[in-house]
DNA sequence: AAATTCTATTGATTTAAATCAATTAAAATT
DNA sequence: AATTTTAATTGATTTAAATCAATAGAATTT
């Protein structure tokens, strides 16, 4: 535990910090140890989309850029005051050099984060509003509670009027 | 490379032969030859929806039920008659010990299928109908060539309706 | 405390896509 | 080749969510 400790990075962030800038190459693979953060993108025609969320225990990167050393097309941004440890490329190599386990962790997140990802398109393609709504309330509750309403619209697509409306629809329902 | 080749179970599926049925646990990873293959679900209202499909050159699983030996919600079903090159998870873990080169393939093949499924969350929830379309057609012109309209649709998260309206809407367009 | 900025709500209207229904076209099976 | 099944198209209608617009409510900042 002390030797993995040597091969990051401490570093805080205020709220509304940056670890990274669109365009910018991604240098860091960041692990959350207090705070949360979100990476998002803005298209051609202006609009801000949430890519993710991620909280204490997790970690938040731009892969493609990280992995490839390319520009990347997301900005990742701390919501509240944020502790992290950073993992550079090279010192994730030597971490997984060095301990085993460690490449296996790497190796569980990484299949973890696909299989979330996939049902994430499922929902995205197949469920509506009120059920995106309510099954991330579900899978994730201290993130829907814990960030501006208008992100998770944006995290599932959906315009801030359109969550305001279903969950006035679910508080009279219940 | 003939090494590596003893791990394989050749199989050969014909069209609408399965590879996996909702319900049995995968214990495959299969490595397509030749053909091509889809992976769906159906959902309680009865619904068909298009997880994957995959062609030659390309890995096919149900990776939750694979890694967690636990129950699949999605069947594997050949589209085209096809040739599979099997891989157990004993026979995984074992050409990861012995060839290290093969778990550094899988580890990019993962991290690209991460990078691809965040490309189609994007797509998912920001894109039209015909932008789904026609950046699918551009990304993978092979597999919309080769496989029913409809499937095409589902994959997409339209209904065939919707699919044919927008290609006659692309080809008056051009 | 006042002012500014950010966030959420509500209403009216529009729009993209779904649904329902019928028909045509193509493919597979006998 | 004839029949059955499967796939694609087209039309009419409905519906879920987006858009436009205004207002109210919180949270920051000065």
């Amino acid at each position: 535990m002390e030797l993995c400790k040597t091969f990051f990075i401490p570093k805080k962030l205020r709220k509304k910090q940056t670890l990274l800038l669109e365009g910018d190459i991604c240098i860091y693979n960041a692990f959350i140890e207090k705070g949360i953060l979100r990476s998002f993108y803005i298209d051609e025609k202006g609009n801000e989309h949430l890519v993710q969320f991620a909280i204490e225990g997790w970690w938040i990167t731009d892969l493609s850029s990280f992995l490839t050393n390319s520009h990347s097309i997301y900005t990742i941004e701390a919501l509240e005051d944020s502790e992290l440890l950073l993992l550079t490329t090279a010192a994730r190599e030597a971490l997984m050099d060095q301990i085993p386990m460690f490449e296996r962790y790497q190796r569980l997140l990484l299949q973890n984060a696909y299989i979330a990802n996939q049902a994430r398109i499922n929902s995205a393609l197949t469920e509506t509003a009120e059920e995106k709504y309510i099954n991330l309330g579900n899978a994730y509750p201290g993130i829907v509670k814990r960030v501006p309403q208008h992100m998770i619209a944006s995290y599932l697509g959906l315009t801030p009027e359109t969550l305001s409306r279903v969950r006035k629809q679910i508080s009279i329902k219940s």
